[in-house]
DNA sequence: AAAAGCCCCTGGATGC
DNA sequence: TGCATCCAGGGGCTTT
């Protein structure tokens, strides 16, 4: 379940590699959640400037203004391959280049690779136009995320993960940051105090940033470009953690599902 | 207009 | 052992 950190590791373990790497073919297999929206051909020759990220999605800047977007979607981790081994049957898109091939692997294929014009290309700005701040970044600001909790009705764990008031946090980090922060994912958001609220933008850092360097979370079959597993899950409180007891208090941890999706919290450490 | 629900997909776990 | 069912969830889209 690739959130913020495992994007971030996959971006830091591929992108010095590939920056000025030339651009050979790109090779599609089925179908990803989006078509690429050029033909794959006119991306030969074109030189790699550099790799960013922008909430869940990786940005692989080329040298003519464009950039080939790609998403993880669930079940999606990139491999940067010096000798490219014929695509299994869930490798979906193979870029190569003059510094390796770059695989796409997702077996649910909600994961995408797409070629933006530009900054003003139509899809870019529908996907990238309406984002909240980064949480590791300048403008991820205590007060402005204080504010906008104000004008939320809704519970603050899906609120945390709309991604308007903050990007890059999934339904792991966002039950990990409200433990950490100790608040009940089920607490009205407009009903935190500034100093929860101040509590809780600082979880949020914390956990990713701390989850980067740990090299994201292996739960299911993430891995990072050189193919290894991270080590948080082996850190999370109480993410998955449902009868196991909170780390902080021992009181077994529960879960209950929110918008259609499981949350995990300490009863007693989390009001 | 905010908020809730739907849906895309497949592997793994569970139940009969 | 095998088959049906459920679950995981990012996030755009549709409905309320």
């Amino acid at each position: 379940m690739p959130e913020l950190p495992e994007v971030e590791v996959t971006r830091l373990g591929f992108a010095d590699r590939i920056r000025g790497a030339r651009l050979h073919a790109l090779a599609l297999g089925k179908p990803l959640r989006w078509p690429l929206g050029v033909d794959a051909q006119q991306l030969a020759g074109r030189t790699v400037r550099g790799v960013r990220r922008r909430a869940k999605y990786l940005l692989i800047d080329l040298d003519d203004g464009s950039f080939i977007l790609v998403h993880l979607g669930m079940s999606g981790s990139l491999r940067l391959l010096d000798a490219p081994s014929a695509p299994g049957p869930h490798d979906h898109a193979d870029l190569h280049t003059s510094a390796g091939t770059l695989r796409l692997h997702d077996p649910r294929r909600f994961g995408a690779v797409v070629h933006c014009a530009g900054e003003a290309d139509p899809f870019a700005r529908k996907l990238l136009g309406h984002l909240g701040p980064e949480p590791l970044g300048d403008d991820f600001d205590p007060r402005a995320f204080f504010d906008a909790l104000r004008r939320r009705r809704t519970a603050i764990k899906p609120a945390l993960m709309a991604g308007d008031l903050v990007v890059g946090v999934g339904n792991i980090y966002a039950s990990e940051a409200l433990f950490m922060a100790g608040i009940r994912p089920t607490t009205p958001a407009h009903r935190l105090s500034r100093a929860r609220s101040d509590r809780l933008h600082a979880a949020v850092r914390a956990v990713l940033a701390r989850a980067v360097e740990r090299g994201g979370s292996s739960l299911r079959d993430f891995v990072g470009v050189d193919g290894a597993a991270g080590h948080f899950q082996l850190e999370a409180a109480v993410y998955g953690r449902e009868g196991l007891p909170c780390p902080r208090c021992g009181t077994p941890v529960r879960s209950l599902r929110q918008a259609q999706r499981s949350t995990f919290f300490c009863p007693r450490c989390q009001r």
